[in-house]
DNA sequence: GTCCATGTTCTTTA
DNA sequence: CTAAAGAACATGGA
Protein backbone atom coordinates (compact mmCIF):
# COMPACT_ATOMS: atom_id res chain seq x y z
CA UNK A 1 0.00 0.00 0.00
CA UNK A 2 1.61 3.35 -0.70
CA UNK A 3 0.33 5.47 2.19
CA UNK A 4 2.60 8.62 1.68
CA UNK A 5 4.81 10.25 -1.11
CA UNK A 6 7.04 13.25 -1.00
CA UNK A 7 7.99 13.21 -4.80
CA UNK A 8 10.88 15.59 -4.78
CA UNK A 9 10.98 15.87 -8.91
CA UNK A 10 9.37 13.86 -10.96
CA UNK A 11 12.22 12.00 -13.63
CA UNK A 12 9.80 11.90 -16.06
CA UNK A 13 8.07 15.80 -15.85
CA UNK A 14 4.81 15.47 -17.10
CA UNK A 15 4.16 12.50 -15.14
CA UNK A 16 1.82 12.99 -12.18
CA UNK A 17 2.99 10.33 -10.00
CA UNK A 18 1.27 11.10 -7.11
CA UNK A 19 -1.70 10.76 -8.74
CA UNK A 20 -0.87 7.60 -9.98
CA UNK A 21 0.21 6.05 -7.15
CA UNK A 22 -1.90 6.90 -4.21
CA UNK A 23 -3.84 4.53 -3.00
CA UNK A 24 -2.38 1.53 -5.45
CA UNK A 25 -1.00 -1.27 -3.84
CA UNK A 26 1.65 -2.86 -5.45
CA UNK A 27 1.05 -6.66 -6.61
CA UNK A 28 4.78 -7.24 -7.70
CA UNK A 29 8.36 -6.17 -8.42
CA UNK A 30 10.40 -7.69 -11.07
CA UNK A 31 12.94 -7.46 -13.65
CA UNK A 32 12.60 -7.35 -17.38
CA UNK A 33 15.86 -6.14 -18.99
CA UNK A 34 17.11 -3.34 -17.82
CA UNK A 35 14.63 -2.37 -16.08
CA UNK A 36 12.76 -2.77 -12.82
CA UNK A 37 8.97 -3.11 -12.90
CA UNK A 38 6.71 -2.42 -10.27
CA UNK A 39 3.46 -4.33 -11.29
CA UNK A 40 0.47 -2.27 -10.35
CA UNK A 41 -3.33 -3.21 -8.86
CA UNK A 42 -5.10 -1.30 -11.55
CA UNK A 43 -2.62 -3.32 -13.99
CA UNK A 44 -0.69 0.07 -14.92
CA UNK A 45 3.19 -0.73 -14.37
CA UNK A 46 5.81 1.51 -13.31
CA UNK A 47 9.57 0.93 -14.55
CA UNK A 48 12.50 2.38 -13.48
CA UNK A 49 15.53 2.54 -15.54
CA UNK A 50 18.81 3.28 -13.65
CA UNK A 51 20.52 4.53 -16.48
CA UNK A 52 24.25 4.40 -15.90
CA UNK A 53 24.02 5.81 -11.67
CA UNK A 54 20.78 5.70 -10.86
CA UNK A 55 20.52 3.19 -7.72
CA UNK A 56 17.27 2.64 -5.84
CA UNK A 57 18.20 2.14 -2.29
CA UNK A 58 15.68 0.89 1.12
CA UNK A 59 15.66 2.69 3.50
CA UNK A 60 18.52 4.84 3.37
CA UNK A 61 20.95 6.30 6.45
CA UNK A 62 20.51 9.63 5.10
CA UNK A 63 19.25 11.19 2.07
CA UNK A 64 22.03 12.21 -0.94
CA UNK A 65 21.96 15.39 -3.11
CA UNK A 66 20.53 13.01 -5.98
CA UNK A 67 17.38 11.77 -4.81
CA UNK A 68 14.91 12.70 -6.90
CA UNK A 69 12.30 10.24 -5.55
CA UNK A 70 11.02 9.67 -2.08
CA UNK A 71 8.43 6.75 -2.11
CA UNK A 72 6.80 6.17 1.50
CA UNK A 73 4.79 2.54 1.21
CA UNK A 74 2.96 1.57 3.49
CA UNK A 75 2.71 -1.52 6.36
CA UNK A 76 2.46 -5.43 4.42
CA UNK A 77 2.03 -7.90 7.06
CA UNK A 78 3.32 -6.08 9.60
CA UNK A 79 6.82 -5.43 7.56
CA UNK A 80 6.23 -1.93 8.73
CA UNK A 81 6.68 1.23 6.83
CA UNK A 82 9.44 1.08 4.19
CA UNK A 83 11.45 4.25 2.02
CA UNK A 84 12.54 3.60 -1.38
CA UNK A 85 14.62 6.18 -2.74
CA UNK A 86 15.66 7.09 -6.26
CA UNK A 87 18.97 9.05 -6.87
CA UNK A 88 20.67 9.48 -10.08
CA UNK A 89 23.59 12.01 -9.85
CA UNK A 90 24.16 11.94 -13.78
CA UNK A 91 20.04 11.80 -14.11
CA UNK A 92 20.27 9.32 -17.21
CA UNK A 93 18.01 7.60 -15.47
CA UNK A 94 13.91 7.57 -15.71
CA UNK A 95 11.06 6.22 -14.47
CA UNK A 96 8.34 5.75 -16.88
CA UNK A 97 4.61 4.77 -16.52
CA UNK A 98 2.74 2.31 -18.63
CA UNK A 99 -0.77 2.44 -18.71
CA UNK A 100 -3.28 -0.64 -18.39
CA UNK A 101 -3.23 -2.53 -21.38
CA UNK A 102 0.40 -2.05 -22.57
CA UNK A 103 2.91 -4.46 -21.82
CA UNK A 104 6.22 -2.68 -20.34
CA UNK A 105 8.18 -4.69 -22.46
CA UNK A 106 6.48 -4.18 -25.79
CA UNK A 107 9.57 -2.55 -27.25
CA UNK A 108 11.96 -4.86 -26.13
CA UNK A 109 13.67 -7.90 -27.71
CA UNK A 110 14.08 -11.58 -25.72
CA UNK A 111 15.95 -12.05 -22.47
CA UNK A 112 19.75 -13.40 -23.12
CA UNK A 113 19.42 -15.56 -20.25
CA UNK A 114 16.74 -17.83 -21.15
CA UNK A 115 17.04 -17.48 -25.46
CA UNK A 116 18.18 -20.50 -27.03
CA UNK A 117 20.84 -20.59 -29.31
CA UNK A 118 18.60 -21.45 -32.34
CA UNK A 119 16.76 -18.10 -32.03
CA UNK A 120 19.74 -16.29 -30.97
CA UNK A 121 21.38 -17.61 -34.66
CA UNK A 122 17.85 -16.66 -36.36
CA UNK A 123 18.40 -13.32 -34.40
CA UNK A 124 21.52 -12.41 -35.91
CA UNK A 125 21.09 -14.00 -39.09
CA UNK A 126 19.84 -11.17 -40.55
CA UNK A 127 21.52 -8.27 -40.11
CA UNK A 128 24.35 -7.00 -41.45
CA UNK A 129 25.74 -4.75 -38.53
CA UNK A 130 28.97 -5.61 -36.73
CA UNK A 131 27.90 -8.48 -33.70
CA UNK A 132 29.08 -6.36 -30.69
CA UNK A 133 26.52 -3.44 -32.10
CA UNK A 134 23.51 -6.13 -32.70
CA UNK A 135 23.97 -7.78 -28.93
CA UNK A 136 23.35 -4.15 -27.62
CA UNK A 137 20.30 -3.45 -29.53
CA UNK A 138 17.96 -3.80 -26.98
CA UNK A 139 15.30 -4.35 -29.60
CA UNK A 140 17.18 -7.16 -30.46
CA UNK A 141 17.90 -8.70 -27.09
CA UNK A 142 17.00 -7.19 -24.36
CA UNK A 143 19.51 -6.52 -21.05
CA UNK A 144 23.12 -6.34 -22.34
CA UNK A 145 24.91 -3.37 -21.82
CA UNK A 146 28.43 -2.52 -22.76
CA UNK A 147 30.39 -4.31 -20.19
CA UNK A 148 29.08 -7.70 -20.86
CA UNK A 149 28.69 -7.55 -24.27
CA UNK A 150 32.82 -7.01 -24.58
CA UNK A 151 33.51 -9.64 -21.92
CA UNK A 152 31.01 -12.00 -23.78
CA UNK A 153 32.82 -11.70 -26.92
CA UNK A 154 36.07 -12.11 -25.45
CA UNK A 155 34.80 -15.32 -23.47
CA UNK A 156 33.19 -16.40 -27.20
CA UNK A 157 36.23 -15.09 -28.58
CA UNK A 158 34.67 -13.45 -30.98
CA UNK A 159 36.16 -10.54 -32.85
CA UNK A 160 33.83 -7.43 -31.78
CA UNK A 161 33.71 -6.05 -35.71
CA UNK A 162 32.87 -9.07 -37.17
CA UNK A 163 29.41 -8.92 -39.32
CA UNK A 164 26.43 -10.62 -37.02
CA UNK A 165 24.91 -12.23 -39.68
CA UNK A 166 28.55 -13.98 -40.96
CA UNK A 167 28.09 -15.72 -37.65
CA UNK A 168 28.38 -19.73 -38.08
CA UNK A 169 26.12 -21.78 -35.89
CA UNK A 170 29.22 -22.86 -33.80
CA UNK A 171 29.97 -19.77 -33.07
CA UNK A 172 26.34 -18.86 -32.45
CA UNK A 173 26.44 -21.54 -30.11
CA UNK A 174 29.60 -20.49 -28.48
CA UNK A 175 28.38 -17.09 -28.53
CA UNK A 176 25.41 -18.22 -26.38
CA UNK A 177 27.03 -19.45 -23.89
CA UNK A 178 29.31 -16.80 -23.27
CA UNK A 179 26.99 -14.63 -23.35
CA UNK A 180 24.78 -16.34 -20.36
CA UNK A 181 28.00 -17.56 -18.57
CA UNK A 182 28.99 -14.11 -18.62
CA UNK A 183 26.09 -12.71 -17.00
CA UNK A 184 25.76 -15.43 -14.27
CA UNK A 185 29.32 -14.70 -13.39
CA UNK A 186 28.42 -10.97 -13.35
CA UNK A 187 25.54 -11.53 -10.99
CA UNK A 188 27.42 -13.81 -8.57
CA UNK A 189 29.67 -11.02 -7.70
CA UNK A 190 26.66 -8.18 -7.96
CA UNK A 191 27.82 -6.54 -11.08
CA UNK A 192 30.35 -4.17 -11.81
CA UNK A 193 31.07 -1.48 -9.98
CA UNK A 194 33.76 0.66 -11.75
CA UNK A 195 32.59 4.13 -10.15
CA UNK A 196 28.70 4.80 -8.92
CA UNK A 197 26.99 1.49 -9.05
CA UNK A 198 25.92 0.01 -6.04
CA UNK A 199 22.43 -2.23 -5.27
CA UNK A 200 19.78 -1.69 -3.32
CA UNK A 201 21.61 -2.07 0.24
CA UNK A 202 24.01 0.54 -0.93
CA UNK A 203 26.94 -2.22 -1.55
CA UNK A 204 29.48 -2.48 -4.30
CA UNK A 205 29.85 -5.32 -6.86
CA UNK A 206 32.64 -6.86 -7.78
CA UNK A 207 32.27 -8.29 -11.22
CA UNK A 208 35.23 -5.91 -12.57
CA UNK A 209 37.84 -7.34 -11.30
CA UNK A 210 36.98 -10.24 -13.00
CA UNK A 211 37.31 -8.12 -16.21
CA UNK A 212 38.67 -9.90 -18.86
CA UNK A 213 39.08 -6.68 -21.41
CA UNK A 214 36.85 -4.34 -20.54
CA UNK A 215 38.57 -1.26 -18.90
CA UNK A 216 42.02 -3.01 -19.60
CA UNK A 217 43.00 -1.24 -22.55
CA UNK A 218 47.18 -1.75 -23.00
CA UNK A 219 47.08 -4.58 -19.91
CA UNK A 220 48.32 -8.01 -21.04
CA UNK A 221 45.11 -10.48 -22.33
CA UNK A 222 44.91 -12.83 -19.10
CA UNK A 223 44.92 -15.83 -21.79
CA UNK A 224 47.25 -15.00 -23.86
CA UNK A 225 49.63 -11.91 -22.81
CA UNK A 226 48.60 -9.68 -25.63
CA UNK A 227 48.21 -6.05 -24.84
CA UNK A 228 44.07 -5.59 -25.05
CA UNK A 229 42.90 -2.87 -27.52
CA UNK A 230 40.42 -0.29 -27.70
CA UNK A 231 38.39 0.97 -30.44
CA UNK A 232 35.08 3.07 -30.54
CA UNK A 233 32.18 1.09 -31.93
CA UNK A 234 28.59 2.54 -32.11
CA UNK A 235 29.87 5.33 -29.85
CA UNK A 236 30.66 3.17 -27.53
CA UNK A 237 33.73 1.71 -25.87
CA UNK A 238 34.78 -1.44 -27.33
CA UNK A 239 37.51 -3.50 -25.66
CA UNK A 240 39.09 -7.11 -27.25
CA UNK A 241 42.31 -9.42 -27.36
CA UNK A 242 43.66 -8.87 -30.81
CA UNK A 243 45.10 -12.28 -30.91
CA UNK A 244 42.17 -14.64 -29.20
CA UNK A 245 39.31 -12.87 -31.04
CA UNK A 246 40.76 -12.89 -35.03
CA UNK A 247 38.36 -10.53 -37.38
C1' DG B 1 40.05 24.17 -19.16
C1' DT B 2 39.91 18.89 -21.43
C1' DC B 3 38.23 14.23 -22.03
C1' DC B 4 35.60 10.40 -20.67
C1' DA B 5 31.84 7.69 -18.58
C1' DT B 6 27.90 0.94 -16.78
C1' DG B 7 22.49 4.10 -21.41
C1' DT B 8 18.81 5.60 -24.51
C1' DT B 9 16.91 8.15 -28.16
C1' DC B 10 16.62 11.34 -31.76
C1' DT B 11 18.47 13.38 -36.05
C1' DT B 12 21.35 13.34 -39.86
C1' DT B 13 23.73 11.00 -43.34
C1' DA B 14 24.67 7.40 -46.55
C1' DC C 1 14.10 0.20 -46.32
C1' DT C 2 18.64 -0.35 -43.31
C1' DA C 3 22.10 1.21 -40.49
C1' DA C 4 26.10 4.10 -39.16
C1' DA C 5 27.49 8.27 -36.99
C1' DG C 6 26.85 11.96 -34.04
C1' DA C 7 24.59 14.62 -30.80
C1' DA C 8 21.92 15.26 -26.87
C1' DC C 9 20.66 14.44 -22.20
C1' DA C 10 23.39 15.99 -16.81
C1' DT C 11 27.00 15.53 -13.80
C1' DG C 12 31.32 14.44 -11.84
C1' DG C 13 35.95 12.52 -11.75
C1' DA C 14 40.64 12.15 -13.59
Amino acid sequence: MVSEQRFRRHVESSLDLRAILTGRRILSVSRRAKRIVLHLDNDAHLYIHLGMTGAVTLNPAREERHTHLVLTLGEHEGSGVCILAFSDPRRFGKLVYVPPGVAPDHDLGPEPLTLPARRLGRLLAHTRRPIKSALLDQTLIAGLGNIYVDEALFLARIHPLRLACSLGVVEVATLSRAIKTTLRRAIRHRGSTLRDYRDANGESGSFQKLHRVYDREGEKCRRCRTAIERIVLTGRSTHFCPACQKR
